[in-house]
DNA sequence: TATTGTTATACTCTATAACTATA
DNA sequence: TATAGTTATAGAGTATAACAATA
């Protein structure tokens, strides 16, 4: 007989967790005529200001063809435009729009709102069992995937 | 000052846990020759046994088109086949190949494995407050999400 | 007439490699 | 010579629509 209380009925629970997480974020993105891929470089532009698309690349870990494609799509779209660069010459200045700008603040408000709906007005002993459960579960996992780095180094 | 037993950081956590878990799962996934989509296929054909492909694309929720192509990657790689229906001459038989089983055992080993690595030996109060706050969260999104498809119909 | 799977077409995300313009 | 971005090419996942073979 297995338990509710035992790993597996645990981890069952974390898969479930991100299958519907990731159902209701893209449902909501697409809402916004996004793409998770391209809410993720608006999202970058928002925090960041302005930039360059090599910087994109470093901070989504894509190639720079990949940054060329999201932002093709994005400028097509109307989220972002290619302002030339004050001074590289070879460079692309990717910068939102107005409308891109209005859509970023709403993903901002919206991850608020989703973390309220989901964790708010919880009891407090169980928000913070639950706190405590995923750091520790997160501990292990980055200690995990670290050490599955090395081995492949 | 931000809390970090607030709404916002078990947010921050439970989506950076998804991102991390999804990373692994995918390592895991390529170094058995499988992506994603087509482990979710294997998955299924192991605990339901060879089956049409009406019935994996409602078991996968994508469209028969979808499944032709999957099972087109399978076939190619080894692990499937299509077997001509016992009854249905329309219909194919996909059927996991020997090499196929084996890796379906594998993932299931494997779930196991990560269950165990992530959950096991956690202190039992650590356990029982993180299956509470789980199973909370879960009802509070399957709630959100089936709202939100009451709306759009 | 309804169902099963395929061909045709298209869009998105992703990668590598070769190339152009600029630094 | 090195860097920024693009063209060329390719593979994977996904979708709709039209069509063939079979029920």
């Amino acid at each position: 007989m297995t338990s509710t209380r035992d790993p597996g009925a645990a981890f069952d629970r974390v898969l479930e967790l991100t299958v519907l997480l990731n159902a209701d974020m893209e449902r909501g993105l697409a809402a916004q005529g996004l793409t998770p891929a391209r809410a993720h470089l608006v999202w970058e532009l928002q925090h960041r200001g302005p930039c360059t698309q090599q910087t994109l690349a470093g901070a989504l870990g894509v190639t720079p063809r990949n940054i060329t494609a999201l932002v093709d799509g994005l400028v097509a779209t109307g989220f972002v435009t290619r302002e030339p660069h004050p001074t590289d010459r070879r460079a692309a200045h990717v910068t939102l729009t107005d409308h891109g700008r209005r859509v970023a603040d709403g993903l901002v408000d919206g991850r608020a709102q989703a973390a309220d709906q989901l964790f708010g007005d919880l009891p407090e002993p169980v928000l913070t069992g639950l706190v405590d459960g995923l750091d520790v579960v997160l501990d292990r996992l980055r200690a995990a995937l670290a050490g599955a780095g090395e081995e492949s180094r």
